[in-house]
DNA sequence: GCCAACGTTGGC
DNA sequence: GCCAACGTTGGC
């Protein structure tokens, strides 16, 4: 039985075309810098699934789903120091951040915008609808991914004709 | 671009 | 160990 995340992204940054257009559709998801988040990201093991989230977008969205497929290993752009992603504190002795490689599995029709997923009763505690909660790396419940997997089964809603 | 909600840093 | 200042996230 896999267990189930969500993963942010900034599209302008790295969005799901990205992910999808990447060699083998698989990469590297480095620079997660807070603590709960990688921590988040040790817990993960192959074979897990991740909701793929597009942050500062518009609207914001999950936009679809992808495979954990490898397991969390040392960051090595933070001890990178040309990188955006560098952290003094970090070094290949003693690595401070982890990340995990991911590989696209589908991208949904249509994408569920938070507007949409506030209006569903069975994810009023999903971690993403918090208030408050900036989260990029988070765990989800098994009844919020099936939930949110039927919702984007279900395709768009379908405008009111009257 | 604004700003609320958090997380981190560092002086004391 | 407190907490003010600062930095970041991310919806709006």
């Amino acid at each position: 039985m896999p267990n189930y995340w969500l993963l942010k992204s900034e599209p302008s940054v790295f969005s799901i075309d990205d992910l999808s257009q990447s060699p083998r559709q698989t990469t590297c998801w480095e620079g997660v810098r807070n603590y709960q988040a990688r921590n988040f990201l040790r817990t993960m093991a192959v074979g897990d699934l991740a909701f793929f989230y597009h942050s500062n977008a518009d609207p914001p969205s999950i936009i679809g789903i992808v495979e954990i497929v490898k397991a969390a290993y040392p960051d090595h752009f933070a001890w990178d120091a040309k990188s955006k992603y560098f952290d003094k504190k970090s070094s290949p002795e003693n690595p401070s951040w982890s990340m995990i490689d991911v590989k696209f599995l589908e991208k949904f029709s249509t994408p569920l915008s938070l507007e949409r997923l506030r209006s569903i009763k069975a994810l009023e505690h999903m971690e993403l609808l918090r208030k408050g909660t900036r989260l990029s790396v988070q765990p989800v419940r098994e009844r919020e991914w099936k939930a949110i997997l039927k919702l984007a089964q279900s395709g768009p809603v379908e405008k009111k004709t009257t």
